[in-house]
DNA sequence: CAAACGTGGAT
DNA sequence: TATCCAAGTTT
């Protein structure tokens, strides 16, 4: 098994193929500029997380101009943080951000720690993450596995259409075989590797034509075989998660706090007066996103937004945190 | 470890 | 129109 053994004569040439073609074929990122800082980068992989690159650039813009340090995201609220999150998705990630900032405001003088270890004890920041930013903000060597590493090692190596369907030992163990010994050509390898994925060896019609190890393909090699397994798709249309976001759709266009009896329905008749300007959710449901839920699946939505910090309960009702 | 967690463009 | 899928983390 050459490729498995560390500095043999095909890892090398791999290395050689993939860092050439990262030099010449790499997107001009803005978190990749030699002069982002690692807050920057930090900020882009929290955003990155399961969210294309082209809805993340605008907003990744916007973040650092308001917020060019961690203690400037400190300073602001939680709910700044998910407003300006706006529809990236996952806004729980723009919550564990702004606690990360806190974090590093406050117990690191306002420094990211620049080793794995210490990034992997911020909030949000898993395996992943903490090992993309030591490698591409502080040029660390680390062994960094996202899904698009995954599938071209699937790929180039194991001969199979696709990763395991969750993350195993196995490939950790061939991704630490695979990176490069000195520190500047691991970082390379791990953002070529990567930029491959995303741009050639991508999950539905690879453009092997394009890629610089074709030659060196077990899949190619072995005809390319179709997967052994069918990926489950997520549900949408009725699930908890349909109803979540558009209460937090709701939530982030309100122009003031959303008492709580109007999240869970229609407004009462004779309150309604009183409230004059206030949105009533369970009305905007229905007329913003075709949704009626049924009163115990909006109560539990509701219920779990305020558990995840989400949303906020105060004395006269339901928002934001402000 | 499986399940939950948003969103919108591409096919 | 329906399904797929994108730089994952947490419980």
């Amino acid at each position: 098994m050459p490729a498995r053994t560390r500095g043999g004569a095909l890892t090398a040439k791999l290395h050689g193929a993939v860092v050439r073609w990262f030099a010449a074929e790499a997107r001009d990122l803005p978190w990749r500029d030699p002069d982002c800082s690692p807050w920057g980068v930090l900020v882009s992989e929290i955003m990155l997380q399961q969210t294309p690159v082209v809805r993340v650039l605008p907003v990744w813009r916007e973040w650092m101009e308001r917020w060019p340090t961690p203690a400037d995201l400190a300073a602001e609220s939680p709910g700044e943080a998910v407003r300006a999150w706006g529809r990236l998705g996952y806004p729980r990630r723009a919550l564990r951000l702004h606690a990360a900032a806190t974090v590093i405001a406050t117990e690191h003088g306002g420094e990211l720690p620049d080793s794995e270890d210490g990034l992997l004890a911020l909030p949000g920041v898993g395996g992943y993450t903490a090992a993309a930013v030591a490698a591409f903000a502080f040029g660390r060597r680390a062994s960094v596995v996202d899904t698009n590493i995954r599938r071209v090692h699937a790929r180039l190596v194991s001969g199979a259409a696709l990763p395991a369907p969750t993350l195993t030992a196995a490939e950790r163990r061939l991704a630490e075989a695979l990176l490069p010994d000195d520190d500047a050509t691991s970082v390379r390898w791990n953002a070529g590797v990567m930029e491959l994925g995303a741009l050639v060896c991508t999950a539905r019609s690879p453009k092997c034509a394009a890629c610089p190890v074709a030659d060196d393909c077990a899949w190619r090699a072995a005809g390319q075989p179709p997967p052994s397994y069918v990926p489950k798709g997520q549900a949408w249309h009725g699930t908890d998660r349909q109803v979540r976001g558009a209460v937090l759709a709701v939530l982030r266009a309100a122009p003031r706090p959303v008492p709580r009896i109007f999240l869970e329905g229609p407004a009462p008749a004779d309150s309604a007066p009183a409230l004059t300007g206030s949105v009533s959710t369970g009305p905007e449901l229905a007329r913003l996103h075709g949704l009626a839920p049924a009163p115990e699946q909006l109560e539990r939505c509701i219920v779990g937004l305020l558990a995840d910090g989400l949303a906020v309960e105060l004395a006269s009702g339901l928002a934001l945190p402000h």
